[in-house]
RNA sequence: GUGAUUGUAGUUCAGUUGGUUAGAACGCCUGAUUGUGGUUCAGGAGGUCGCGGGUUCGAGUCCCGUCUUUCACCCCA
């Protein structure tokens, strides 16, 4: 008796289709990152759990995946570590985990391969991670990153052009509509400083995060909460209520927050960007100044970003920032860096949602041999290597069956071209083409057919 | 991690207060059509009712456990 078998909570196969689909997301994003300069890298599934541990909070180490020992795992434990729990036993019975994210295994990389590689060094890596996270709709256990970063430079350069990247990206997958929003973590700190709210910065960030979620007032509650005074919350909520085009916005910060020396900073970098994205030849971009905009990662500290396509049910598609020291936790002081990261799941359902999937993302197969009889189907197979030799996808039907099933796997598989091969087209040479989309067929040499199927592969 | 929620054919879902042989649509297979797919028509196959236990004369239906799905919180892509 077999049983049903099942996929681990939050994990998902990606068929045929799913797979032809992401492929042609994957594909546009790399080459844009290839065309900027960025390198591919790719790190183990598997980093030591003394490399992950430390680096997400405390709530990221629980949703660390954690691999047990090989072997006897349980050699190194005692008695009095059952006793003690988790935090005497765990390091004893696993060594290893599962990535969570590529921003850390690339600083662990970066460390490593400090002496060997060429700053500003970029790269770009597009791997699975793991989060023992409780999923739900858009989160999964298992999901793909897309990240690309510079390190070692703190040009602002860099900064524009990210924001080329995502233009670049948004466009060429066909969205039309959406937002890149920009902030600075010096000018959070400044309204930070100027509501005298100093020290308190993650709680304030963190509410200011839910903004767009849950509206100004349970942001102001949820402060008010958190022991912030009245007069901060007031101060809070003017400052916030800055917004419009980015000139103004600018303007209005400047005079609200412009005492502050980090709020000063930020506003002047975020303002160079901006002129540095018009140099680069983008004027007509969907970049504004969100001052609203505030990333949970405490590692951020300078500029930082987020994309949303606007009209669609899900959140933001990609998301980054820059980080001074990054690698300053494996010990390698003063490298400063910028990175940020496409959301693939996302950016797959915002085109589902748009129905913006063009058909050929799941065209696989060009063309399709069809025949009668045996001596059809070795005819056939002459034709099928001259189509190969010259790049095109193209398949035999490879048993001799009936017709109508012959062109039903045609139908199927989304193939958009049939040559059919009978005594009479053997005969004469001439072949039967047929386009399966508007049914037209016609009668041409193996050449003649060449020509028409060349320019739907390239 | 906390609190809910879902699971019946390949898929989406019906299934009455616990009662005979668990249904539909789509999909699949065969034929109408032995040189042509998508449309149409006719027929057919397909179910350990998530899994394990319990209550009952009797469980898809009630109870417990477990796994899974979805949702809110937390956090995040």
């Amino acid at each position: 008796m077999s049983q049903k078998p099942t996929l681990p909570k939050g994990t998902r196969d990606f068929g045929p289709q799913v797979m032809g689909r992401r492929n042609y997301i994957i594909d546009t994003i790399k080459q844009v990152f290839q065309k900027f300069g960025f390198m591919p890298l790719e790190t183990p599934a598997m980093e030591n759990l003394t490399t992950l541990t430390g680096k997400y909070g405390d709530e990221g180490d629980q949703l660390l995946f954690k691999v047990l020992n090989s072997g006897n795992f349980l050699a190194k434990t005692s008695l009095e570590d059952y006793e003690n729990g988790v935090k005497s036993m765990l390091h004893k019975v696993a060594e290893k985990g599962l990535k969570y994210d590529l921003t850390v295994p690339f600083a662990r990389y970066v460390v490593m391969n400090q002496h060997d590689l060429t700053f500003p060094f970029k790269r770009y890596q597009i791997q699975p991670v793991w989060r023992a996270d409780r999923p739900q709709r858009g989160r999964y256990r298992e999901f793909y990153q897309c990240d690309a970063d510079v390190v070692g430079t703190d040009s602002l350069i860099c900064e524009a052009e990210i924001i080329l990247m995502i233009n670049e990206v948004l466009q060429k997958l066909g969205f039309i509509d959406y937002s890149i929003k920009i902030n600075h973590r010096g000018i959070l700190s400044g309204i930070a400083e100027e509501i005298g709210a100093k020290g308190k910065e993650t709680d304030l960030f963190v509410a200011i995060d839910k903004l767009d979620k849950v509206g100004i007032d349970k942001v102001a509650d949820e402060l008010e909460y958190k022991g912030f005074t009245k007069e901060s919350i007031e101060r809070l909520k003017t400052i916030l209520n800055i917004s419009g085009v980015s000139e103004s916005v600018v303007q209005q910060l400047t005079e609200n927050i412009g005492a502050s020396t980090s709020g000063l900073k930020g506003i002047n970098e975020v303002q160079e960007i901006i002129n540095l994205v018009s140099s680069l030849g983008l004027d007509d971009n969907n970049t504004e100044l969100d001052v609203t905009l505030a990333r949970g990662l405490s590692y951020y500290t300078g500029a930082i970003f987020e994309v949303k396509i606007n009209n669609v049910s899900i959140g933001s598609v990609s998301g980054g920032g820059r980080y001074d020291d990054l690698t300053g936790i494996f010990g390698l002081k003063d490298i400063s860096g910028v990175g940020f990261s496409f959301g693939i799941d996302r950016l797959y359902d915002c085109l589902d949602e748009l129905n913006l999937f063009n058909d050929e993302a799941l065209i696989f197969t060009n063309v399709l041999i069809v025949h009668f009889d045996q001596e059809s189907l070795n005819y056939g197979l002459k034709i099928l290597s001259e189509l190969r030799s010259v790049g095109i996808r193209a398949e035999v039907y490879p048993e001799s069956a009936k017709l109508k099933k012959q062109f039903g796997y045609a139908d199927k598989k989304n193939i958009p071209f049939t040559i059919a091969i009978g005594s009479d087209e053997i005969k004469s040479g001439l072949l039967s083409f047929k386009d399966m989309k508007t049914g037209e067929q016609k009668k041409l040499t193996s050449a003649e057919i060449i020509k028409n199927l060349k320019p739907i592969n390239e």
